[in-house]
DNA sequence: GCGACAG
DNA sequence: ATCTTGTCGC
C-alpha cells in the first residue's frame, strides 16, 4: 500500500483534491469470492482529545469475530461536512494496518460516493486501500428520496437521488426501524453493496460489521496487543 | 443571501 | 460524534 496524497490539507486543498479522487472511483463490481468482511467505525474520547479508531474483521457469510484492532490518535482537525474522510480516515487506517489478514471487503461508517464530489470516507477509504468499500450511514448527507415508497419490512429499499442521479440507496436493515443510507465506496456496484449490507443485517439497524466496529471503538477498556515495531511494520500482504 | 449539513 | 433514564411499541 502506498500512500496517494498527504492529509493534513486546508479546506480549500481538499476539495480541490477531492475533485481529482472523485475521477478515479470504480463503481463495478472488482470483487472475487468475499470470505471476510471488516467493519471500521471512530469514536472521540474527548476527556483526552483522543480519536481511538477501530476495526473488526468478521467471517462471511458466518460473520464471527476473526480479529479486532484499535488505534488512537490526538483528534486531527474539526468535523466539517463533507471533508469528514480528513479527520477520521488516518485513524482509520492506522487501525486498518495491524490486521493480520487483508479483508475481501469493508464497511465504512458514513456515505461513499453520496457525497457532493462524490467521494464520501468510504470511497475515499476505498481508493487508499485498494479494497472494496461500501458507504453505511446512519443519517444523510445530500439526496431525497420517495420516503412512501420505501416498506417498512427488513429488506426493503428505494434508490437515492441527487441532480437527477441515483447515488445510493435507502435501505431498511430491520422492520419498522429508520433506515441506513447505503452507497457504494469504491470497486463495487450499488446493486452489490445493497446485497452484501442485508446479508450482514442480523436483526440490528447497523450490520454485523459496522455494529461491532461501533462498539469496539467506545470501548475504554480495550488493550491492544503490542506489536513490535508498532505503526509502519511491513505485512505479507501489503 | 439562506438553509442544509456523514461523524 | 457526545450529553443521558426511562419508556413506548413491535
Amino acid at each position: 500500500m502506498q500512500d496517494l496524497h498527504r492529509w493534513n490539507l486546508s479546506a480549500t486543498e481538499a476539495i480541490a483534491l477531492q475533485r481529482e479522487l472523485a475521477q478515479r472511483i470504480i463503481l463495478e463490481d472488482h470483487i472475487g469470492e468475499v470470505r471476510s468482511v471488516a467493519g471500521v467505525d471512530m469514536a472521540i474520547h474527548e476527556e483526552h482529545d483522543m480519536a481511538q479508531a477501530a476495526i473488526v474483521l468478521l467471517s462471511y457469510p458466518e460473520l464471527e469475530i476473526i480479529e479486532r484492532h484499535i488505534y488512537e490518535e490526538p483528534i486531527p482537525m474539526p468535523y466539517v461536512p463533507g471533508l469528514l474522510s480528513f479527520r477520521e480516515a488516518p485513524s482509520v487506517i492506522g487501525a486498518f494496518k495491524r490486521l493480520r489478514q487483508k479483508p475481501d471487503l469493508i464497511m465504512v461508517d458514513g456515505q461513499g460516493i453520496a457525497h457532493p464530489r462524490r467521494i464520501g470516507i468510504a470511497s475515499h477509504l476505498g481508493l487508499w486501500l485498494g479494497i472494496p468499500t461500501i458507504g453505511c450511514a446512519k443519517s444523510l448527507l445530500v439526496g431525497h428520496y420517495d420516503q412512501d415508497a420505501l416498506g417498512e419490512e427488513a429488506g426493503s429499499w428505494v434508490p437515492l437521488i441527487y441532480k437527477q442521479e441515483t447515488i445510493g440507496a435507502v435501505v431498511r436493515t430491520r422492520t419498522h426501524v429508520k433506515p441506513m443510507f447505503i452507497s457504494p465506496g469504491h470497486l463495487i456496484s450499488l446493486e452489490t453493496s445493497i446485497r452484501y449490507v442485508l446479508a450482514c443485517s442480523k436483526g440490528y439497524r447497523l450490520p454485523e460489521t459496522t455494529r461491532q466496529a461501533d462498539k469496539l471503538s467506545k470501548d475504554k477498556t480495550w488493550i491492544e496487543p503490542e506489536t513490535p515495531g508498532d505503526t509502519e511494520q511491513p505485512t505479507l500482504w501489503s
